[in-house]
DNA sequence: ACCTTAACGCAAATTTTTAGCGTTAGCGGG
DNA sequence: CCCGCTAACGCTAAAAATTTGCGTTAAGGT
């Protein structure tokens, strides 16, 4: 997530958000791995050196676009019981990471060491899940302990999409929330 | 894994072998993001257009290198029985790929879309797991689905490598392992 | 309104990557 | 065992990317 911007307004915030845009833009039409510095540094009409200076090279970039991307806009959706909600922010979270540019995200956000974006981007999952649980919680369900969660239902998803061992069906996160409903095996 | 090479002894061979070991040597002393591909065609006495037609960018090669490494030498340990026998697994793959240069072979492996070289490193440790059921349906202990161990031991662990959200204890490790044998989840 | 300095643009210097071309040597066939 | 074919290499020049120095612009505080 880059360095912390010391200042955070005006024209360092309009060619933070020019070139997230460009950087947006250029993934939609272009594999990841054609796109260079300067190819973003012309179409968002900045210099090269304030890209290199600003984000150190190519791959903190994609991965600062990358969680800025990730972050959450909305809270997953209330479908009236855990169970589903779950099930629900599973699948569309499969779908989506593991559609081509999906998967180039993650490789890029678990690529960036420094920038603590790999960080960041987990908190957003953790996040979503802790939504559910205190949703279940409001609702009197029983709740569910959100590290396991994530052990039993993300991390495998997470895993398939990385090593593109075995596809994604939707019938497959399910399995994985209904098994992880179906018992809890920690503590 | 490079692309298959049509000639596989004598000159091209030993390049393969010295560009491997100074990559190798490389990361002991230095950070993987100032590693440079000049920088290593020179300590491998070889010209960097070499490296470059024959692995095309840093990236391939060092995920490359890494699934070399990582390739097994061995059979896991046989400590007698299947449940110690995938908790010293574990434990070691944990202790192993949570180091510094553990974590970085997997972003590299993950990194690489092309050359198959993810798919290769999960092979690895589907043949460790399929290894160790085998060991256990020949000693007449009921044996387990090597997927679902992925799912529900490995792919924790990777997790909290590539995202850095929480320390790997061996403790944990064998909670995981714990849980899996406590109670199947699948079918 | 003024001051300080973070952040930028510009351009030169450096480094990395690509591409052309001649040479070396692995490997199969005679 | 020798020969021919060509994959793979070395070398070099050109192209592209990255770094660096320095002057300029404009946030944000006083």
């Amino acid at each position: 997530m880059a360095r912390e911007m010391l200042r955070q307004g005006g024209r360092s915030a309009r060619i933070q958000a020019e070139v997230h845009r460009t950087v947006q833009d250029l993934l939609k039409t272009m594999d990841r791995s054609e796109i260079t510095v300067p190819m973003i540094a012309e179409r968002a009409g900045v210099t090269p050196s304030t890209i290199y200076r600003r984000w150190g090279d190519l791959s903190e970039l994609l991965a600062d676009v990358a969680v800025a991307r990730m972050r959450p806009i909305a809270d997953p959706d209330d479908t009236g019981a855990l169970a589903s909600d779950m099930e629900a922010f599973v699948v569309q979270y499969a779908e989506e990471m593991s559609s081509r540019v999906g998967r180039a995200m993650l490789v890029d956000v678990v690529g960036s060491v420094q920038s603590g974006a790999a960080a960041q981007c987990c908190q957003y999952t953790y996040h979503h899940l802790e939504t559910l649980r205190e949703r279940a919680v409001a609702r009197g369900e029983t709740p569910f302990d959100v590290e396991e969660a994530i052990d039993r239902v993300m991390a495998p998803i997470v895993y398939h999409i990385l090593f593109g061992d075995r596809e994604l069906s939707p019938d497959y996160c399910r399995t994985l929330v209904r098994g992880f409903f179906a018992v809890s095996v920690y503590e």
